[in-house]
DNA sequence: CAGCCCTATATTGTATACAATGCTGATTAT
DNA sequence: ATAATCAGCATTGTATACAATATAGGGCTG
């Protein structure tokens, strides 16, 4: 993606992320062009791409808005996150270099450190994820689909639009953190329902932790 | 999608999946005009969706070029549809309405009759894929997902690059169409197992149909 | 007063002009 | 002779002007 555009499309995803355009808000191009310096040519490229990604939905000649999510959207979200997660995560299984596994205990190695380190709890959550983050992805380019990867990117990606509303609890990310190292062991036994099914139980754990509000 | 935009994404779409524009050709936009008859604009939009739908690749300030595909890039594209269709049957036998079902014992039987004229062999299989999607796209509604429906289009999409080289023989067609027939009983069962089962083995069949090349 | 139509305006869609970037090939220095 | 460099060209990226379409509000009619 180009220079102009990209700048745009990161910038409007934020503001949708953020929650400052509403669910089903109209997204005028006049105003984002306003707001992001550049013309409306990539501005409409961003647009464009943010509709591919179904962040907003866009009706010919009345531009886009923001997309609003149901219960329903977001449950059949992590229900397919855990079939494609899981599914991953089984082949991963197989061909899992020991490379590869290495660089999976460092992230689960750094998580620990985050947790049992003594800063605040927001920042905590915040570094928690990052390693979360490539714990994931590190396991979908183990898997060795393209396809796959991109295709859970986008769901990822989806799922984010959520966490604006409720957050993590620190207890839910602990929890879930033995799931991780209990997928180490899974992976470097080179046990494919084993790794599939603790990872469907650690994405419906997260959907599980988005969803059910507990005060932290 | 606007008019012409939509005009010229189809238009590049049929040269690429009618194998006019070769795998790895460079699509330059100038050219692309010329074919389509629209300004550079609209081009410009169609190619960012094909991007989007991984018909094209694009590198910045290098245009579009038509994607290559590997073998290994088709197996991982029906394993992800055997997944992700079977996923869609199971979930369509637990909750498929009588109407739906009508609907789908509708469809099959015009197979049968497609399959029993006396049509040449090529009009068969044409009309008889025409059904056959009918029936696939009425499984996902069924299902009751709308994510999962557009993931599950964008991989039918994608595997009718490989349409052009290869051609399904019309008795594998016919061996195929008997999976129909027992989908429907799975799902009249509201069978969940059942249905996820016979979908994978013939979308697997569906692959096999195209890559392993017997004369007709 | 309610409902409809029509005009004015706001907004998006398309074409085109201009800017920036990458590619090609010739020229020069080693 | 070969490799590096730079000019010119081909192509894509961006801005803007113009066209088409939708929206809103006021006036007309019943």
């Amino acid at each position: 993606m180009s220079h102009a555009a990209e700048h745009a499309y990161r910038t409007i995803r934020e503001s949708i992320l953020s929650g400052e355009f509403a669910p089903n808000g109209r997204l005028k191009e006049a105003d984002l062009v306003a707001q992001c310096g550049f013309s409306r040519t990539p501005v409409r490229e961003a647009l464009r791409r943010l509709a591919s990604e179904d962040f907003v939905s866009l009706n010919r000649n009345q531009g886009a808005q923001v997309k609003a999510w149901t219960m329903d959207d977001i449950n059949d979200l992590f229900q397919l996150r855990a079939l494609l997660e899981g599914y991953s995560a089984a082949r991963a299984a197989d061909c899992i270099t020991l490379i590869q596994l290495n660089k999976l205990r460092e992230s689960i190695k750094k998580m620990d450190e985050v947790l049992g380190s003594n800063a605040s709890a927001d920042k905590k959550v915040e570094d928690f994820l990052i390693h979360n983050n490539i714990v994931h992805t590190s396991i979908w380019q183990a898997a060795g689909s393209e396809r796959l990867e991109s295709m859970l990117g986008r769901l990822i990606d989806q799922s984010l639009v959520i966490r604006t509303a409720r957050k993590y609890s620190l207890e839910r990310i602990a929890q879930s953190h033995h799931h991780h190292e209990e997928l180490l062991k899974s992976l470097t036994a080179h046990d494919a329902q084993w790794s599939e099914s603790i990872m469907r139980s650690h994405i419906h754990a997260a959907r599980d932790a988005l969803l059910v509000n507990d005060e932290n």
